[in-house]
DNA sequence: GTCTATATTTGGATAGAC
DNA sequence: GTCTATCCAAATATAGAC
């Protein structure tokens, strides 16, 4: 079997570490996450816990590595296959970024993300490149597809782009801190689908 | 003159305080502030900081309160006469919306609103009701009486309302993050304008 | 209302025994 | 690799003089 990279699945310390800091750090934040409730929760001291990491911001950093690490998984292949139908390509879309908010080890991601966003810039440059500009361009493609193939009436792909992006953040940020709170998501469940079906609804063409 | 309950003008050691804390949180965070730091920079020591506040939560709260303080000065009466022309009344809104996003003020507070948003819970319900459900109200009543008048197409105006302020939303956002990096917003100058065409594009009637 | 001085806690980090 | 013991800095907060 070969190595695991994915910190989530090992079972050493240091992963313990890792899946430990990251819980706390999407909790609590870089300065609330103290090394000694890291350690603590680990079960170790916090002494021990320096024999794995040179300090507390090599192990932030190594869990902030994650966050942008779970793109979409669709090729450039499928991205022209699907625009060519229309809806098919926004559906697809839409599911895996509802997937990806939904599913626990993201939404701490997310969290982590959301905290730490205007205290870390390094952090900035990062959601406004991997999480931004990256979906705006995959979603241009296929918006300019359409186009071409007359499925959406004429616009400027990326504004299009922008403005289907934008909802889905923020239905994802909303659903993020009702759960936060152990609040009901039912509200938000079908919002996914009511954005998709009001967006399309919006630009196909007559 | 009337006594000056706006804390930005007063000119006592407490509203320079609060000011100070604005200013602090709204970079650092609640943990990042210190009560060291805002006393040194009002210019006072921090004991003396304990005679205006029992503590540094109190601060914070008191602080907190502003964000949400700077609501839309639209009345019902206006909202009704605006969303009986249809573009006009989404014109107002969306400018308003602009206007705080590069308020300084504003500016501020709504760096201080995503800071906090994960790590205080009373912020996050605050968010919901006075943030996210006042306007989705206000504009889903404008959409409302569009519909009504025929000037765009049917639909549920909750979902309307909610496609138009999540974007409204994830520019401030963008704008926010590029200000506090002293980064250009040129390319987002227009994206207010941009949404709102778009937008009323997308939902006019034929 | 502000100061100096101080109590107390928490947090990051290291030395050295095992 | 983990432990105990310890150091040092920073942070919240209070007491009492002026």
């Amino acid at each position: 079997m070969p190595e695991n990279r994915d910190f989530v699945k090992g079972s050493g310390t240091r992963d313990k570490i890792l899946k430990t800091a990251t819980k706390l750090f999407s909790e609590l934040g870089y300065k609330g996450a103290s090394v000694r409730k890291i350690a603590s929760e680990v079960g170790i001291r916090e002494s021990a816990l320096y024999n794995h990491f040179k300090n507390k911001e090599e192990i932030f950093l190594e869990v902030a590595k994650e966050i942008f690490s779970s793109p979409f998984s669709i090729s450039e292949e499928e991205i022209r296959e699907l625009a060519r139908r229309g809806k098919p390509f926004l559906q697809k879309f839409t599911m895996q970024y509802k997937m990806l908010t939904f599913d626990k080890r993201n939404e701490n991601m997310f969290r982590l993300l959301m905290i730490e966003l205007l205290q870390n810039q390094e952090l900035r440059e990062q959601f406004m490149s991997e999480f931004h500009q990256k979906n705006i361009k995959l979603l241009s493609e296929g918006f300019f597809i359409m186009m071409q193939n007359s499925l959406i009436r004429s616009a400027d792909p990326m504004i299009a782009a922008y403005e289907y992006l934008s909802t889905l953040f923020y239905i994802r940020l909303q659903v993020t801190l009702l759960r936060f709170d152990n609040n009901s998501t039912n509200t938000l469940a079908t919002q996914f689908e009511k954005h998709l079906d009001f967006f399309w609804e919006s630009i196909r063409s007559e």
